[in-house]
DNA sequence: TTAAAAATCCCTATTTGTTGGGATATTTAT
DNA sequence: ATAAATATCCCAACAAATAGGGATTTTTAA
């Protein structure tokens, strides 16, 4: 798809804060850094949308600047650790402080990429996530078929049509994705079969 | 097991990325909280083992303070944002910078808490932690025998020591088991059957 | 050196999942 | 009101996993 997202910060905390908040938007690939001067061996010819979470204080490189003109389309972000801390306005095109709410680091990420979280859950009807939950909680197609009081027929039915949308066609691949997606909490996963 | 970690940051960032660090750490809760008035309505009654993560610059309030009767045995962990921050060292066990390494933070968890990852790993031998990974990746019996270059009845010899070992039946719960041991990342996980 | 652990291989029966077709009701939105 | 989307049900053939037995050879540690 060509969208990517960098995220450039010393503290490895705040690389893995930004990552979780962030990796819902899973056709989005999230890169991180620990230093400005690591972004220069990257190949960026594949990227068509460019988004890049940088610290105001980071002094701006030549890799940096030559970004601008190798992503047309592209925001930087400014991470703000402290209120006193300055910083050229100019450069960034927008800077958020450090305890920026979730919520708003994922609003500027889906309306940058222009599809967000909800779009891509909404591939799947209400009842395809219902029974994609029970699969990943590791329920077998009786199982699932006995909980939502259909046949096993419909549950087969309702699977084929998730396979199908998604492209996702194995267990674990879409484990991850109902977790990724939150359509399941990893905690209600069980570990036996059938129940 | 009454064993629990709580964090305390204003920064969801920082929350975020702390949790995501220690969540390996399975058999440990892991609680947020904004601020340390929220502390407050917390019940103790069933931790034993409690690790606090609080920025340096705080104000110690009461529910703090108290805190260190209600659990007796407790590790208080200073997180400083930058170098210049001022704090009082006779406050906390253990002073820590943003930027700290997450292999860090999880060595002093594990080493608090007196079982870390390494150990639950060890229940599994490395060549049931390879299979493992196969499973998890989304491959069939067939595919794993041939990347390993055994046979299929030896995987599932191996699938069987596994599952009894783990007590987990499920192909999710094994997918989410070797995630959570980082016995596979996530990215790895393949979205077709077979190959 | 020898006992234990690990890794390998083999078998059968049964259950479960996949694939690739269908069909018919019920909603939902225009 | 009507078309489209959704949810439901059905079938057969095939592929894969599980459960239940084994056995043999390497490694590893005492």
């Amino acid at each position: 798809m060509g969208k990517e997202i960098i995220i450039v910060h010393q503290a490895e905390i705040v690389r893995k804060g930004l990552s979780a908040i962030l990796e819902d938007l899973h056709t989005i690939k999230v890169s991180c850094f620990s230093d400005l001067h690591d972004l220069g061996a990257k190949d960026y010819s594949n990227v068509k949308k460019l988004m890049l979470f940088i610290p105001v204080s980071c002094r701006l490189t030549d890799q940096l600047l030559g970004l601008r003109t190798k992503v047309g389309d592209h925001e930087l972000i400014g991470l703000m650790g402290s209120e006193t801390e300055k910083y050229d306005s100019n450069i960034f095109d927008r800077v958020l402080p450090l305890n920026v709410s979730a919520e708003r680091v994922r609003e500027l990420a889906g309306h940058f990429f222009e599809h967000n979280l909800q779009d891509i859950n909404d591939e799947l009807t209400s009842r395809e996530k219902e029974v994609l939950r029970l699969i990943a909680m590791g329920k077998t197609n009786k199982a699932i078929a006995e909980t939502l009081f259909i046949s096993a027929h419909t549950v087969i039915s309702h699977r084929k049509n998730i396979t199908e949308k998604l492209g996702i066609k194995s267990i674990p691949g879409l484990t991850v994705y109902a977790i990724i997606q939150r359509i399941i909490d990893p905690a209600d996963i069980s570990h036996d079969q059938l129940s």
